[in-house]
DNA sequence: CGAAAGTGAGAGCAGTGCTCTCGATTGCGA
DNA sequence: TCGCAATCGAGAGCACTGCTCTCACTTTCG
């Protein structure tokens, strides 16, 4: 990011981060719902009707903060995962870090879990920058697979999928890039990603009240048979 | 339900499953986002402030909604796993048939199932109304495996839970009638509901969108896995 | 029969997303 | 350096929302 040149540019660049900013504030304690365009520029000292210079619609500024979630949500199992890593752990450590940190990030950051993995808002669309940033998440988890794959820590064991699901794994190989490892290997991590995935969106949505309500030790016990199911452990 | 009384309970009665009615009629094609008080009203013929005879709040029409579509869910499920029961299916083909049945309905009733695994909107709320009907999708499943152990055909095995897991395993007992089952095998059996709506959930959302994407071979392979977990299979 | 409760209509408040127009400012090419 | 064009903020306005309050009318029940 070079030095933006005109005066109007540094401003404007400036400006859509602080509208951002504001706009994250707002979700962070009212929700999608309640982030409300006229609120952010009246937080700004701007007139509405000038925030759509920057954000088309209500929907874009959404999609901008969905990216941005996404990217935060990916960096923090990153920094989970490689600081497992660094400190001597085992793959199975990693994904024991990252999976933890995952059902972290989703109670400290609610609304922004929300807003990734709640209601699909309007009438279903996936704006093609979010893709990308949102591969991010399961791929933390595939690639400790992957990693543990190369350093020869995972059997090559279970049932041989099927050609429609060897294709798939191969599509999923090619966008995560997880080449060479076999599309076995690739559905056992998928398998316990769902897994985990299950586990924090039931907590998530209330699903444990009353039940397994303080879920930390039921997530703990899930976070095994992950690995168990992943062939990490 | 007895013949209403008087003329003015027999309306109100009617006039309420009417206002429903259209309410599940616009959540159906535009979400709950979409969902308009005085949408409903006008469709109606009626005065928006007339609703609120009925239903003080927004919230509450959607509460109501809720629950219906608990159950609405929870008697697909029922009948889903009764009639692979009545057809001399193993507890293994009626978890099958009811897992198969949740995801054809989450499919067929996006805006229903995202009502009730979407986003908990406001800030996190759940009305005491909800809670027993919400208990009939995971106790769906979980009869299953108290059936299966009843008949003897689920063994015992796995790591013995601590006594935090077990406590809350017994909590889950009395809430979902499984007295007399081992801690083991409950918890087994919501490792495996946790892997299933984890499959739904990801699918749902779109996370699976250009890799598992028509996700019904993956789907079957998943359920294959739960009836592992849960000691079905 | 008459009081009390229930009901619908209408107006109104405060808020929303979004559009359009109108000056003012800025930037870039001639 | 000047002038035109692009960009920008402000303001008014449209069509909508949830919700409240008042007022008249009807039903119910003592």
């Amino acid at each position: 990011m070079p030095a933006h040149r005109t005066a109007r540019e540094r401003a404007r660049a400036e400006l859509t981060a602080e509208i951002k900013d504001e706009a994250r504030r707002q979700l962070a304690d009212s929700g999608a719902n309640g982030l409300s365009l006229r609120a952010v520029a009246r937080e700004l000292g701007m007139v509405s009707s000038a925030l759509y210079r920057y954000f088309p619609s209500r929907d874009e500024l959404l999609t901008a903060l969905i990216v941005d979630a996404y990217n935060a949500l990916g960096d923090t199992l990153d920094t989970a995962s490689a600081s497992a890593s660094a400190s001597g752990g085992s793959p199975a450590d990693r994904w024991r870090a990252a999976a933890h940190a995952l059902r972290s990030w989703a109670r400290t950051h609610p609304h922004e879990y929300a807003l990734l993995y709640g209601t699909p808002v309007p009438g279903y669309r996936a704006p093609d920058d979010t893709i990308v940033p949102a591969g991010r998440v399961p791929g933390a988890f595939l690639w400790i697979a992957r990693d543990a794959w190369h350093a020869g820590d995972l059997p090559v064991n279970g049932a041989e999928p099927d050609d429609t699901l060897r294709t798939q794994a191969r599509t999923i190989a090619t966008a995560l890039d997880l080449s060479g490892l076999p599309e076995v290997v690739i559905l056992r991590a998928v398998d316990a990603w769902t897994q985990l995935f299950g586990t924090v969106a039931l907590e998530f949505t209330g699903q444990f009240a009353n039940t397994l309500d303080p879920a930390d030790a039921y997530f703990a016990r899930a976070v095994e048979l992950q690995l168990r199911t992943a062939g990490l452990a």
